[in-house]
Parts: structure tokens; sequence; C-alpha cells
DNA sequence: TCGCTATTTAACGATATAGCAAACAAATAA
DNA sequence: TTATTTGTTTGCTATATCGTTAAATAGCGA
């Protein structure tokens, strides 16, 4: 007896997976945050420390903070008086380099094609 | 003689390079353009199919198509009156299997804190 | 040409988010 | 105790974005 035709395919993700893989993109989709990211990565930081480097309000800083570290990417360990931040899920340092040297080859293959004439 | 205590660290990206890796990480934050980017990995389609499939208005498929195609993520050929839909950047899967696992990763690491009565 | 289908665009209301300023909280120092 | 330092939270405005409805565009056949 022959099998239904029925197209073999991947289910779809589920409504809850889908809204935890956006919140945690999301986290990634601002330029303040992929700054604060970027410094992390060098090492740990305290929040006055990004604060400074950035020239950004310390509010600010610290909404942007909250969110990273909500969608578990980053963490912060307190110290008396003052909180240090780290990176604590390794992924974002790949998802970053990924972005980020797909977005340069991108753009040289449209340098070669501009002075490829095309 | 000592060289002068200079530290050193990657410099930090441009604000456009900021700018446009926000942007790329903005185009996934969206639980409907992860469900049709999922769709677009199991092979082309065109828009009326993702309507279709997805329940979603025309519109606002389309729309969401054209940040999707904005941020370099898919492409679209036109063939006679329909337009076909394709993975642009091989990056996408890559990017959504990493998140993806990762937060399945994360999950089962709770389930067996919670079993271990941590 | 007219009509039909597939898709895009425009206009709108509702909700979310960035950044600022000021109030608040907590740990330390005077 | 009071003052100072370090961060967080709250209230606000401006801007952006989601989803809907309606109108506009484009290709194809009669």
């Amino acid at each position: 007896m022959p099998r239904p035709k029925k197209i073999i395919q991947k289910p779809e993700l589920s409504p809850l997976a889908l809204e935890l893989i956006a919140t945690r993109f999301r986290a990634l989709s601002e330029p303040m945050r992929l700054r604060l990211l970027n410094l992390l990565m060098v090492g740990e930081q305290t929040v006055g420390q990004l604060v400074a480097v950035t020239g950004s309000s310390q509010a600010n800083v610290s909404k942007h903070l909250s969110v990273l570290r909500e969608a578990g990417m980053i963490a912060v360990r307190k110290e008396g008086l003052t909180s240090v931040c780290y990176i604590a899920d390794p992924i974002v340092n790949e998802l970053c380099e990924m972005m980020c040297s797909r977005l340069r080859e991108e753009m040289e293959s449209k340098v070669q094609a501009f002075d490829a004439g095309i």
C-alpha cells in the first residue's frame, strides 16, 4: 500500500522557540549594545569603565547591559561598589565575528565588481 | 628603555560597521521573519506560498520579506506573475542553527539542574 | 483594451525602544 | 550619622516597527 504523498520536511519551529531566538538576535540588533559586547570581548569591565569608554550616560549603559543580561549574553559580578561585566555566552564572539567577516567579504566583492567595471 | 605601558587591544568597530551589523541582526530579531527564513531553508518558495503557509496577510509577509532582502539575507527572482524567494546568504542557516542549538543546550542544562535539585 | 492574479506600497493605530533627566538604592568613607 | 560613589529604576519624548486595510503596480490572457 503506497504511503500517502506526504512531503518530508523539517517541522516548523514552535512560536516559543521563534520568540526566544528572536529575543537573542534582538539583543544584538543595537549599535550601542554591539559596542559594549565588543569592548567586553577584550576582557571584563566595570559598568563605570564602559560608561567612560563609550561616553554614553550611565543610565543608558545600564539599561543596555540589562538587555544583554536578560538575553543571557553577559553576566555581572558585584565587587563592593562596582559591578564587573563579562561575556557569559561564547556564542556572542562567534556570532559577531561571523557577521563582521561576512560583511567585509560582501564589501570587498563590491569593490572588486566596481574595479572590474561591472 | 622600557616601552610605554600601552595596552594592546583591538580597535573599536566604526560606527558604520556597528550600524551595518546591527541592521543584519535586527532582520533576524522578529519571529515572523525567522519563520519565513526557516521555511526558505527547505527550499525556495513564492511569496504566495509563504503567505499560505504562514497564514499571515500578503502585505505583512511582503514587508518582512523586503526587510530580509534589504539586509541581504534573501533574494527574489521574478517569474512571470510570481516572485520566488530564496536564501541569498548561507550565513543565515549557520546563525540560526547556532542560536537554536545553543538555546536547546541552555534549556537542557536547566532541566538537569532541576532534576538534580540544585 | 479590459479584467484577473500576484505582489508592493501607503496610510493608519498600537506598541516597543533609545536616550535623557531625575529619583532611588546600596555600599563605602568621613 | 551624613556624604560620596556606583548603579539601577522611573517618567518622559521622539522615533521605529508590527500588523491591518485600502489603494497602486505589474504581468498575463481574453
